[in-house]
DNA sequence: CGAAATTAAATTGTGCGCAATTTTTCTCAG
DNA sequence: CTGAGAAAAATTGCGCACAATTTAATTTCG
């Protein structure tokens, strides 16, 4: 298509020609978003991300957990441990299988379900974008992380 | 457009509802795709997107670097203390004015751009997400800084 | 001028994010 | 049934991210 040897001279280090920042500028603003409707819940991002997982499916293991957000046990571990210590969710070892950890929601937890519902649509107005560009954005990362998860 | 007392419920709680996961685990996918090229060069993901904008303006002061990053003192006060450390830019006040910490690349510092040329291409490969769709989402991320900034 | 307000960085403390390693448990081939 | 390998979590250590606060210099305005 073009010609290497004619072409304008594309600075590729050029601050402004690098794809990834504003992906990373915008994930951070995003959390940032989140902190004061989820500080009312007294719940983290990924405390947040977790507690969906669990209200979804009442009881579940840390590896479905992992795989869904992506996150390692180094991560993981310290996050679960603080929503036990809040009450929020038991972490007790599956019988069938000593290695692994099976998460629950305590009543606690499961009650916390109903201050989570208003917290979609505050963040939403803080976010100001249109719905249908936000589930363009969602599809479009969606298929950057197929694309690197099957290299 | 629907009539909401007829809708389908939609549960804004679930988890594949979410816009925002996708993002933030995209943003660490890439983070990640960086390190091993940038590990050689012996540079952090932050600590990169710092030089790239000394490579780019040569002299510049903490305040350029903070905006143009959307990150923070004390984010940033630790990042640039390690690339001093490192012996790959300085961190003088501005005699103009106390408050202002101007920072300039040193000779090793200049020097390593030669070698971060490479980092862009490794990474390209790495993602695997055509050329025009990674633009989109530059795009798209930045509409949403922009919507995000403006209220 | 001079006190109050503003601005720029630095500091402090908490919570990720992940590479690397370790511990424990399970699986399976021989 | 046993020992090598695999799998699941936990641990360790470092580097962000950011709210909240502090320190220091500058600007503004009475």
């Amino acid at each position: 298509m073009s010609d290497q040897s004619q072409a304008q001279p594309v600075d590729v280090l050029a601050f402004d020609n690098q794809v990834c920042f504003p992906l990373y500028s915008a994930a951070n603003a995003v959390v940032r978003a989140y902190r004061e409707p989820l500080a009312r819940l007294d719940l983290t991002y990924v405390q947040y991300m977790v507690m969906l997982i669990l209200w979804e499916r009442g009881e579940t293991s840390f590896k479905h957990v992992a795989d869904r957000t992506r996150l390692d046990s180094g991560t993981l571990t310290p996050v679960l441990k603080r929503l036990e210590g809040k009450g929020l969710i038991t972490r007790r070892r599956d019988d069938r299988d000593e290695r692994v950890r099976l998460l629950a929601l305590t009543p606690a937890g499961r009650e916390l379900r109903a201050q989570a519902e208003a917290v979609p649509f505050e963040v939403a107005c803080h976010l100001g974008l249109a719905p249908e560009k936000m589930i363009a954005l969602k599809a479009m990362c969606e298929e950057l992380l197929d694309a690197m998860t099957t290299d």
